[in-house]
DNA sequence: GAGCACTGC
């Protein structure tokens, strides 16, 4: 078994991180409580903010000088601006000015291929001037990656160097300037920022991008924004979105106007299924090798909802694409997976190209990529030509009674089909086959998902309301607004965790918590973890906790997987495990092995890890910064005990009990019947537990578990055990055994400390 | 004796 040591200094990517927040403290943003400077209007001179044209702005623009910068444009300069110029935006930029001077919110819809995500901002710079007055302009996405790369693709359009005019802000990176005007960043970042400054007031204007896709974030900032709008009638905001419910858009932002530029894309035929099909995964693999038999060149994409499912398509379809070669004489067939959990170099291996034919005067190599909703949003693929669309997808769902989150094999929604036919179009003309009916399509599938906020639990979304200043949460404007009982179940959660005030006003340690980029539950319990001496440890589980999954499990391999875990295993459950694993991760040893091979030899996501390290490092500086200390009782033989007591204190409203008689456990106060999920360390059964997550597949499981003193439990969160509301039955039974046992032990405490003062 | 769709601070 490892031993468990103490935390090792500071990682790199830690040092660079500090080293990034001090250099922003040293040059705050202009912006930024400063009063207004006089600025030299250089190449705008004579133009009136919030009243230029198109002309204007394209006059400037093939000027030989760069009016935000003050450097000469270079020649690629130039060339792209040939290409920017041919954008279907582009035709519409004076309709788009017209629009944006006479109203303060506006909606933009523009398909794939339009440009809008590049062009609209830049538009917005040539005639807000944000230089000249000392604000910004943002435009939020909801993925990292694309904040990242639109910025890159932007800055270089602009001609300046990323992270100056043109930067972007998401969450371990802040990539931008005193200079920068225009800041792409993701939508929780903008959220953040908005916890701090109610007001987003280093901005003119704000752009919340690919509205459509409704994450939480997005919702959030609509309902924020919509309030901000009213105390700042400077402020201007555009709301863009692919087409659909662009309408829906309007309506809540007070009627306002639109503005539409059609996609480029290439046509693509959708073809349905004559009548209904039973086994989606069969007709999906068939639908695939037909194509391959009979379709011209060009690759295919199939979307599937899981890693086992795409696995389990990739080896059938491979091996029969084997015999379509040998037998029918068809080209030679590849096929990915492709799936989140898969490592870098796997899913980079999608970009290769087809295979090459066989002989000289063979059918044409094809490519095969089965795919989860992936591919649906985050990664777009060239070359497809066959879209493969069996109508699925994996959901998130949220049961508030039971307070549980899953994943359901759900039907798509009509905007997902569309979404998914488009991948078939982008370099050519493509063909979609959809595994349903078209009446089905038509009568079965909803228009829209549901968004994101309607599906999770809102505990921290509640949280972070309530740091946002918004008091009255049941008259919040929201676009969709959660069902009154997920409201009142997060209400309720974060009063028993004291973050909430009986009257539900924000406590010192709800704003406290709010602090963490953590779910509240997590936030408290590391808030809490220096009165148990173990806020080093706690830092680490947490920061584990809320990154996926750092054991691999392959399916060639799994008794060896299960063996290499066990090697970390700690007798008093899976968190402490946790610990140990990621103490071997900055061991000696593996450093020495290399890492990323020491997490093969273990069977550990080395991506999982460092990621883990990055979040803890990030904690770490936010407990820094508020004081809260750091402290572990180090290699003490009862430090598990400290970490068991901070664990019990932050989930005490996930416990279970073992039941009497029967197999598995009881959740408290829910009084669900659950079992411990298989994948635990714990080789026998403890009589009480607390858990990470409730997860709801072929049974009810437990996942994450560790043994706790139910003495602690009553004593950490007394209002939670209050038994006046306990349900009769095995738990309340045995809970009021503890409470008894806990007040006579306080009695007996108290009378031992009264007689020794006598006798002293 | 199982399965982590995807994203974000």
């Amino acid at each position: 078994m490892h031993s468990h040591k103490r935390q090792k200094t500071d990682s790199e990517a830690e040092k660079v991180a500090e080293a990034a927040e001090e250099s922003l403290k040293q040059h705050p943003h202009a912006s930024q409580n400063t009063p207004m400077k006089v600025h030299d209007e250089g190449e705008f001179a004579g133009l009136k903010r919030h009243g230029t044209t198109a002309e204007q702005a394209q006059k400037l623009e093939s000027g030989s000088t760069n009016p935000f910068s003050g450097a000469k444009f270079s020649q690629k300069y130039f060339d792209i601006l040939e290409v920017r110029r041919d954008l279907p935006v582009h035709a519409q930029r004076d309709q788009f000015l017209e629009i944006f001077h006479s109203t303060q919110i506006m909606v933009f819809v523009g398909e794939t291929g339009s440009g809008k995500t590049t062009q609209i901002p830049q538009f917005v710079l040539y005639d807000e001037m944000p230089h000249l007055v000392g604000s910004q302009v943002a435009c939020t996405q909801p993925r990292r990656v694309a904040a990242m790369s639109v910025a890159k693709r932007v800055a270089d359009e602009m001609d300046v160097e990323l992270g100056q005019e043109v930067g972007y802000s998401i969450r371990f990176e802040n990539k931008t300037s005193p200079k920068t005007i225009l800041k792409y960043m993701t939508d929780g970042m903008l959220l953040r920022e908005a916890m701090e400054d109610h007001d987003l007031s280093r901005y003119s204007c704000i752009i919340l991008d690919e509205a459509h896709e409704r994450t939480l974030a997005t919702d959030i900032l609509m309902g924020l924004i919509k309030q901000v709008s009213v105390r700042r009638p400077d402020l201007k905001i555009i709301i863009m979105s692919a087409t659909l419910d662009a309408e829906k858009f309007q309506t809540y932002f007070n009627d306002a106007p639109l503005l539409a530029v059609p996609g480029r894309t290439h046509p693509v035929e959708i073809y349905y299924t004559p009548e209904f099909q039973r086994d989606y995964l069969d007709a999906a693999i068939r639908t695939v090798l037909q194509i391959h038999a009979t379709e011209d060149d060009g690759d295919i994409l199939l979307f599937l909802t899981g890693e086992e499912e795409i696995e389990d398509a990739c080896r059938r379809i491979a091996l029969e694409g084997d015999e379509l070669v040998r037998e029918q004489n068809c080209g030679p067939l590849k096929v990915y997976p492709l799936y989140g959990s898969l490592p870098p170099h796997q899913q980079q291996k999608i970009f290769e190209p087809a295979p090459e034919k066989l002989t000289p005067n063979g059918r044409a190599g094809r490519k095969v990529i089965v795919s989860t909703n992936i591919a649906e949003t985050s990664l777009t693929i060239d070359g497809i030509v066959y879209v493969v669309d069996p109508g699925f997808s994996k959901q998130k769902v949220y049961n508030p009674r039971i307070r549980v989150e899953s994943l359901l094999v759900s039907p798509i929604s009509k905007a997902s089909a569309q979404q998914r036919a488009g991948r078939a179009g982008r370099t050519r003309p493509g063909k979609c086959f959809r595994l349903y009916t078209e009446e089905a399509f038509q009568k079965e599938l909803v228009e829209q998902s549901y968004p994101e906020i309607l599906r999770s639990n809102l505990a921290s979304t509640v949280l972070e309301l309530k740091k946002l200043g918004i008091d009255d949460l049941v008259h919040f404007d929201f676009m969709d607004p959660p069902a009154p009982e997920t409201m009142m179940r997060a209400l309720e959660e974060l009063n028993y965790l004291q973050c909430l005030s009986d009257e539900g006003d924000l406590t010192a340690l709800g704003r406290l918590a709010s602090q963490f980029p953590l779910d509240p539950m997590l936030a408290v319990m590391l808030i809490g973890s220096p009165a148990f001496k173990c806020s080093e440890e706690i830092l680490t589980i947490v920061a584990l906790l809320s990154v996926p999954n750092v054991f691999v499990r392959p399916a060639s391999a799994r008794k060896r997987a299960d063996e290499a875990k066990m090697a970390f295993a700690h007798p008093d459950g899976d968190h402490l495990t946790l610990l140990n694993v990621y103490d071997g991760f900055n061991s000696d040893e593996a450093h020495s092995v290399g890492l990323h091979q020491w997490c093969r030899d273990n069977f550990l996501s080395y991506r999982s890890l460092s990621s883990g390290q990055n979040v803890r490092s990030q904690l770490r500086r936010i407990m820094v910064s508020h004081d809260l200390e750091l402290i572990s009782p180090g290699e003490s033989r009862n430090y598990h005990n400290y970490v068991r007591k901070a664990l019990a204190a932050g989930f005490f409203m996930q416990a279970a009990k073992k039941r009497s008689g029967s197999k598995g456990y009881i959740t408290v106060k829910d009084n669900q019947d659950v079992l411990i999920h298989p994948s635990t360390v714990l080789a026998v059964e403890p009589e009480w537990v607390i858990y990470n997550e409730f997860v709801l597949t072929s049974k009810n499981y437990i996942r994450t578990v560790t043994t706790v003193n139910p003495e602690w439990l009553v004593e950490f969160a007394p209002k939670y055990f209050d038994l006046k509301h306990f349900t009769n039955g095995d738990v309340k039974l045995s809970l009021e055994r503890v409470v008894d046992k806990v007040k006579s032990d306080k009695k007996r405490k108290r009378g031992v400390d009264n007689g020794c003062k006598f006798y002293q």
